[in-house]
DNA sequence: CTGAAAGCGCTTACAG
DNA sequence: CTGAAAGCGCTTACAG
C-alpha cells in the first residue's frame, strides 16, 4: 500500500526531499537526469503522496463543493456531477455533494456553507440552477468569500456562468419545423425566471423572425415552475380556429402536457401538430410518438465548470474565453410536415 | 473565519494544548470546570478544528465513498446518498461519490477503488445494488482492504449488509389484495438477480400460503433486469383464460409494463385487472391510474448503511443488531375489488 | 486529572 | 539547479 513517504523516494534517489517535491508539483528548475531519478523511485517504490499532509502544508482540501436541489428524476442534476466529477480526477480534486431539499430556506442554506466551508474547507463551489438564481443563496455564498461558478446563470456579471448556446439549440428547432413547411409555430415555456426560458424564448422570437415570420402572441404561452395554469393555457392555445401547427416547448416536460391536451383535444402528434421539446430528458422516453427534441451536453457543463473553477478562481491560472457547448436537434417522431 | 487554532484556545483557557484536544475528542478525564472553560474558550474564538491537521495526523481521511451505478432517473441511489449525507453530517464525515455507467468492467472499478483508497484516502465504502451483487466489484473491493456495507444486497455473509423487510412489504401488497377479495394474484418480477427480487417473491409465495392460496405457475413471470421478454410473457399471461385478476409486479417499472398490456388487451384497471408496485418510483407518476404501491423508506437505509459503516466498521464501536426499516403500502386507484 | 515533547508528511522561505 | 531547516495544527505516547 502506499506506505512509502517523499523522505523514502528523496533516499532513493539520491536528493532531498524538495527536490522530490519540486518533481511531483511539476515545479521548473529540475535538471532532466534528476526527474527520471526521482519519476524511477517514485515508480519503483509506489510511492503516492500523502493528500493530507499536503492539504495540512498548503491549507487547500482540494475539494469543491456541488449545490443542487435535489428532485425526483433530476437527470440535469446527475449529469452535471458525472461531468463534475470527470474534470476532478484529472485535476487531483474530489467532489463533495450538497443536495438541498425544493423547500430550504435561506438559513439551512448559510448553516450548510458554513458546514463546507469551515469544517471540509472546500476551495471553490458549483451552483446549479435553479440555485444560482436564488439572491440569498449567492448572498450566502459571497460571504464565505469562497470562489464559486455558476451554471447556465442569467446573472454573469458577479461570477464566472458557464452554459451552452441554448439561443442557437432553440434555433435549430425552429429551423427544423420551418423546413417541415409549419409558420404557425407556437411557444410554450414553463421556466420562466430561469436562464434556460428566457435563452430559448430568445431563441425562438429570433428564428421566426429570420424566417419573417411574425410572432403571434396567441400563440405563446410564458409561466413560472410550478404554476399549474399551464394546462389551461395549452388548452386554449390548440383550441383557437387559428391554432398552431406546431408547438416547441421549452422544455421536455412541458412537451408532455402538449402530449395531453393534443391527445383530449383529438389532435393526432405529428400529423395535426408537430411538437418539439428541449432537454432531451430521459423521463419523457414514455412518450409517444418518441419527442424531437434539442438536447445539450449538460455532462459537458459540468465538466467545464469544474475545470474553470479549478484552473481559474482557484488556481488563478491565465484566463481564457469560457468554453459554450452546442446544443444538438434529436428528430424523433414528434414532428412532421405541414398537413395540407 | 477560522484562524484559530488549538493553542489558541489552550491559552485562553489556560490549559494544554493536549487537555483542549481531550475536550474535543470527549475523551474522559477531564474536570467538569477545565471542560466549560475550554468549552468557552472554544467558543468565544470561535474555533473549528483544523480537519486537515487531524487527517495527517490520526491517518484517517473521515471520508466515505458510495459506490452506484448511475442512470437516469436513479431515484433510489439519489435517496441513498441524502441519507448517507444526513449521517456523514452528524458524525462528522464528508461523502464521495463514485457513479459507473452500466457499461463498466471490472478494470474501471479496481482504477477507481485505488483512486478512491490510494489517494483520496477514503475510509470506508457504501455498495449500492445491482454494483453490491458484482463478485468482480466486491473482490476489487475486498483487495483495497477497507470497511465496507453493501445495501440490499442477497450476499450477507461476508459483509453487513442494510435493507428494509421487503418480504414484509410484499406480503402487504397481497393482504390488500386478498382483503379486495382476489385470489388469482399474478407475480412479475423483473429483477431476478437481485436481493430485492428474491425478497419480494419469497413475499408473495409466503402470503399466499398463508391464506392458503395454490401458487399457480402461469400466474408467474420472472426475468433478469433489461431481459425484453418481460412484454411478452404479460401479454401471455394475461390473455390466459384463466388470468389472474390481480397482478404484483416486483418493482413499479414492471407495473408500468402491465399497464400497457392491460391497455391494448382492453382491460381495465382497476375494474378488470388490480395492480400493486414495489418502489414507490416517482418515475410512476405518470401512470394512470394512480398506482398502489409498496414504499420503502430509501433514505433511511443510507442514513443506517453510513452510521453502521463509521460506527461499528471504522470506530469499532459494539455491534448492536442491524436496524431493519419497514415498508409501508401506499394505497392509490390501480386496486378494486375483485370483479364480480 | 493534566501537560511537555515529539512527530504525522508534506511545502514554504531561504540559502547557496 | 539543489538542499537544510522550520513549521502547518493536530494527536500519540509518555510522564507525573
Amino acid at each position: 500500500m502506499s506506505k512509502a513517504t517523499i523522505g523514502d523516494v528523496a533516499k532513493a534517489a539520491g536528493v532531498s526531499k524538495k527536490t522530490v517535491s519540486r518533481v511531483l508539483n511539476n515545479e521548473p528548475g529540475v535538471r532532466k537526469t534528476t526527474q527520471d531519478a526521482v519519476n524511477a523511485a517514485i515508480k519503483s517504490l509506489d510511492y503516492v503522496p500523502n493528500l493530507n499532509a499536503r492539504r495540512l502544508r498548503t491549507n487547500q482540501s482540494y475539494l469543491i463543493g456541488v449545490l443542487y436541489i435535489d428532485y425526483p428524476s433530476n437527470f440535469y442534476g446527475s449529469l452535471i456531477l458525472n461531468g463534475a466529477i470527470k474534470a476532478c480526477d484529472k485535476l487531483g480534486y474530489d467532489l463533495l455533494i450538497r443536495p438541498f431539499e425544493s423547500g430550504y430556506d435561506a438559513q439551512m442554506i448559510s448553516a450548510a456553507l458554513k458546514h463546507m466551508v469551515e469544517r471540509s474547507n472546500v476551495d471553490g463551489f458549483i451552483v446549479v440552477p435553479p440555485l444560482c438564481e436564488d439572491e440569498s443563496v449567492i448572498q450566502a455564498l459571497e460571504e464565505t468569500e469562497t470562489p464559486i461558478v455558476k451554471i447556465a446563470s442569467l446573472n454573469q456579471d458577479s461570477h464566472i456562468s458557464i452554459h451552452s448556446d441554448e439561443k442557437a439549440g432553440a434555433q435549430l428547432a425552429i429551423e427544423h419545423l420551418v423546413n417541415l413547411g409549419h409558420s404557425k409555430i407556437g411557444f410554450l415555456n414553463y421556466l420562466v425566471g430561469h436562464a434556460a426560458g428566457k435563452w430559448r424564448y430568445e431563441g425562438y422570437k429570433e428564428a421566426l423572425e429570420m424566417h419573417g415570420i411574425e410572432e403571434n402572441a396567441n400563440h405563446v404561452c410564458q409561466f413560472r415552475y410550478g404554476e399549474t395554469t399551464l394546462e389551461q393555457a395549452c388548452r386554449k392555445m390548440l383550441s383557437q380556429a387559428d391554432r398552431p401547427t406546431a408547438i416547441f416547448t421549452a422544455n421536455d416536460a412541458s412537451a408532455a402536457v402538449v402530449y395531453r391536451i393534443a391527445s383530449q383535444l383529438k389532435l393526432r402528434i405529428p400529423y395535426d401538430l408537430s411538437v418539439v421539446g428541449f432537454d432531451d430528458d430521459p423521463a419523457a422516453m414514455n412518450l409517444w410518438p418518441p419527442l424531437t427534441t434539442v438536447s445539450q451536453p449538460v455532462a459537458e457543463l459540468g465538466y467545464n465548470a469544474a475545470t474553470i473553477l479549478i484552473e481559474q478562481c482557484i488556481r488563478h491560472k491565465a484566463k481564457a474565453a469560457l468554453p459554450l457547448s452546442l446544443p444538438e436537434l434529436v428528430i424523433r417522431n414528434s414532428t412532421g410536415p405541414l398537413p395540407e
